[in-house]
RNA sequence: GGCGCCAUGGCCAAGCGGUAAGGCAAAGGUCUGCAACACCUCUAUCCCCGGUCCGAUUCCGGGUGGCGCCU
């Protein structure tokens, strides 16, 4: 018998927060993040992380404890998403991952750890500066010499994955596809229903985002940037100085923009991400959709407990 | 009122006689190892009218609009 765990997904900015903890309390479940940045603390207003009072009404898993500065990876989430399950399940409740980092899950419920293997930084520079000096294609021709399926697979103007891949080669000795190859076999060791939040109108889901991204704005998010900046966050080459929220607004502080066009583009990034979590859950995994234009909470909720009841649990 | 400059896709912008670079945005997409990352695809007949020319976005004249300066 597997483990029943319910993941809300979607798009950035479309309330995934406010249904998970609503179904939460309704269903008697504990949130568990399945999101890149909200794991990291002292990034609060920016990666929209629930406040206090959330935090409050309902048990929330794995948000709020990695370190800025500390590269974090997928390959890092999966035991600790895996063994807040299996901490959680004892307590009998339902385990509803939030969050739109799909990778995250995508690679959680396809069941497969990760074959360990080291980051690099010196070979990544040392790779890095071979593309700008003999090109793009000179490094993808490197890959198809170890790893001709994974260069099918990779652009060569994607150099950043075809780094990674000649990278996992050199740390693990195993090619990219091999390890892949083998993950492909075993099998989701949990009983999954994904709820995703959409909207009819795209024009909604932006509307939306301008908001939020104000009251960011209000809630302090400038002080929170120059922290973050003070402290070196972006200097270092972690996953958190790719935070949308900050980066954008780094010109402002250097004083490159004024700070309205600095938002603007903050703004801009936020719905082009958006943009590229609907193509991502579109395909990947079987994601029940519920529209929320217009939509209380309270009236998402109704419905995606209607579906969950009535598919999911008995 | 006079003089000068400018007028290219939603925005910025190159071209300056042979039928329109590039960037951004928008849109669509890829992604099993940095994923809020990275990458791919893709969008115009050049303000209007007339003239010169085999041929004008490019030259000439006029108009309209904008900017600057002068009285």
């Amino acid at each position: 018998m597997k483990t029943k765990v319910l993941a809300v997904v979607g798009p950035t900015a479309s309330g995934k927060s406010a249904l998970a903890i609503e179904l939460a309390k309704r269903l008697g479940g504990e949130i568990i993040c399945c999101d890149s940045m909200q794991i990291y603390k002292q990034m609060n207003i920016g990666t929209a992380k629930p406040d206090e009072s959330e935090l409050a009404q309902v048990k929330h898993h794995l948000f709020d404890f990695a370190d800025p500065f500390v590269s974090f990876s997928c390959a890092d989430y999966i035991p600790l998403a895996q063994a807040t399950v299996e901490d959680i399940s004892p307590h009998g409740k339902l385990h509803i991952f939030c969050g739109g980092t799909g990778l995250y899950l995508d690679r959680l419920f396809s069941g497969a750890d990760f074959a360990s293997t080291e980051i690099d930084e010196s070979f990544r520079r040392e790779m890095e500066a071979f593309a700008l000096e003999y090109g793009n294609d000179a490094l993808h021709q490197r890959l198809r010499e170890i790893d001709p399926k994974s260069a099918e697979e990779i652009h060569p103007n994607n150099v950043k994955r075809v780094i990674r891949a000649l990278e996992i080669y050199k740390t693990s000795g195993r090619t990219k596809s091999e390890l892949d190859a083998e993950s492909r076999e075993s099998e989701n060791p949990y009983d999954v229903i994904q709820i995703g939040i959409c909207f009819e109108d795209r024009e909604a889901l932006y509307k939306r985002i301008n908001y939020r991204v104000d009251k960011m704005l209000e809630m302090g998010l400038l002080t929170e940037t120059k922290a973050l900046l003070d402290a070196g966050v972006f200097d270092a080459n972690s996953t958190a100085a790719q935070a949308i929220g900050y980066k954008e607004l780094l010109s402002y502080f250097k004083g490159e923009k004024p700070l309205e066009d600095a938002v603007e583009d903050l703004k801009i990034a936020t719905r082009r991400y958006a943009k590229r979590q609907m193509t991502w859950f579109k395909s990947h995994g079987d994601v029940i959709w519920i529209f929320a234009d217009g939509k209380s909470v309270s009236e998402l909720a109704d419905e995606a407990e209607g579906i969950i009841k009535e598919r999911f649990i008995d």
